[in-house]
DNA sequence: TATGAAATAATATAGTT
DNA sequence: AACTATATTATTTCATA
């Protein structure tokens, strides 16, 4: 079940293209063709790998503006949380949101193609979801690091 | 160079499972299996859609812990920001970074295998980058929402 | 300039040892 | 796990709108 040396320079092969021909990864990795594919196989359905995605440049798809918002709802009610859930989760526009520890209650990722937008989704949108009582948004100038790959040590 | 409809159900079907073949996508877009392999082509040749990446499971590989780490700037210095900057990039458990506005100057994503493996990240790598000041961890108690997939109305 | 149909090339997978 | 054979998939060619 651990991942061995093959399995870590095949992930590892597919972070850096995921359409990497299956023979290319088995040179790097010295091994055959055959077991490259029915371990990739293997890593699939284990669910180590979840699926593909292409990596796309939201800027040329007219998304200009990144921002992460801090949210604070005003009672922790079952109702609460889960109207705010299933909020974000109907919004095209947040691409990652996560419950954290500190003064806030959730951090939410959120694109938008420029301030404007951003000023409807967070004012419009978030913090008219039921229940949240404070907001704040963190709005990203410059990313300096966006590599996505795990390490595999 | 606006993209049409066929690009978008293209890229759209992609976002789904990049590993999708060409004929299904056809299908879906009402289009033959040529004009979709061409708009692929085009679509990465002009830098809409950067590469593709596997999708993997974090804590199937050990990574059991996520946080926001949020940095403060001793002096916004060309040196402390060159220095912090390539630190950044060379660690490896930093997947993301962004230059942020409000009161900490940076939004450093992390993952980590445990508290301790965090700890250490945090107190050993990032807190001793010269020039940083101030740290500030929001630790993840839950993902709420992780679809990194742009819309593309 | 972009498409569709057919042919070819590339690639992945399955069977056998 | 490798080798070989087969199947799947992608791309190129070419004719056409």
């Amino acid at each position: 079940m651990p991942l061995d040396e093959f399995d870590r320079g095949i992930i590892s092969s597919l972070q850096e293209d995921a359409r990497m021909p299956v023979a290319a990864i088995a040179d790097r990795v010295a091994l055959s063709p055959t077991p490259v594919s029915r371990r990739i196989k293997r890593l699939e359905d284990d669910g180590i790998i979840r699926g593909y995605a292409p990596v796309l440049d939201p800027r040329k798809l007219g998304f200009e503006l990144d921002a992460y918002v801090l949210i604070n709802l005003a009672a922790h009610s079952d109702d609460n949380i889960e109207r705010f859930e299933s909020a974000i989760q109907a919004n095209p526009y947040v691409i990652a949101c996560h419950a954290v520890t500190g003064d806030m209650d959730y951090l939410v990722h959120v694109i938008a193609r420029d301030v404007e937008h951003l000023s409807e989704i967070t004012l419009k949108s978030l913090v008219r979801i039921p229940g949240v009582r404070d907001v704040k948004s963190i709005i990203v100038l410059e990313t300096i690091k966006e590599k996505r790959a795990l390490p595999l040590d």
